[in-house]
DNA sequence: TGGTTGGTGAAGCATGCACTTAAGTATCGC
DNA sequence: GCGATACTTAAGTGCATGCTTCACCAACCA
């Protein structure tokens, strides 16, 4: 999934998705490089479920599926969440303990 | 950025580091690899500004950094609610159109 | 019907990446 | 000062990835 979104040729098939459906050669216009290295990247964001596609005579037709995308939204909100409630908690233990005390909680 | 969350140790250092700060040593402790690989990875991580890192004396104290996790946060969702905007369009022009009609837009 | 278009699949290659080993440096505790 | 600790750096290895080429099939259309 975040695999998916590393690659940088694959997030420009997702904002291209964005503006809207597209067959896997639409899908390529735009990329310096083959059709067969497109519809590689398309299997890749198939599989992380960030993309739908179906066929119909001989075109493929692709479009984003949200789900996935908000899988991963959620993964990093939480974790910013949990990392930013902690700083909280540390500012105000700083602020009520100005000094930097010794640490020897864990281990 | 995706890069750097696109690997499972990494995923599993930042999450270890939402726990409370770490040093190098203590981050590593939990996965089976070496002290080295886990530095690598804690470059990666750096470079990318998910995590930030200062050493003092010998141990080298290392958090994560929201500010990385919020733009990540800002691409997906972008991407998400131009996606989901366009869907209710079309899912509203389909309700007033019923018929299957024939594509002639682009190109 | 035969050529063109749109896509598929396999094989190969070159680079990148995760990881290891090994040797080194700086700091801490005694 | 001396050994142990906590990293750091460099070099090397093996497998994953991104891409290409080529051969192929299925629909479209003139």
């Amino acid at each position: 999934m975040f695999q998916a979104l590393a690659d940088p040729t694959r997030r420009l098939m997702i904002e291209r998705l964005c503006d809207g459906p597209a067959s896997v050669s639409e899908l390529a216009a735009p990329l310096a490089m083959t059709l067969s290295a497109v519809v590689q990247h398309l299997a890749v964001l198939e599989e992380s479920g960030l993309v739908r596609s179906q066929k119909q005579g001989r075109v493929r037709t692709c479009q984003v599926d949200t789900q996935a995308l908000r899988a991963a939204e959620r993964w990093i909100s939480e974790r910013r969440a949990l990392w930013e409630k902690r700083f909280d908690r540390l500012a105000a233990y700083l602020a009520e303990n100005p000094e930097e005390p010794k640490e020897g909680s864990e281990t």
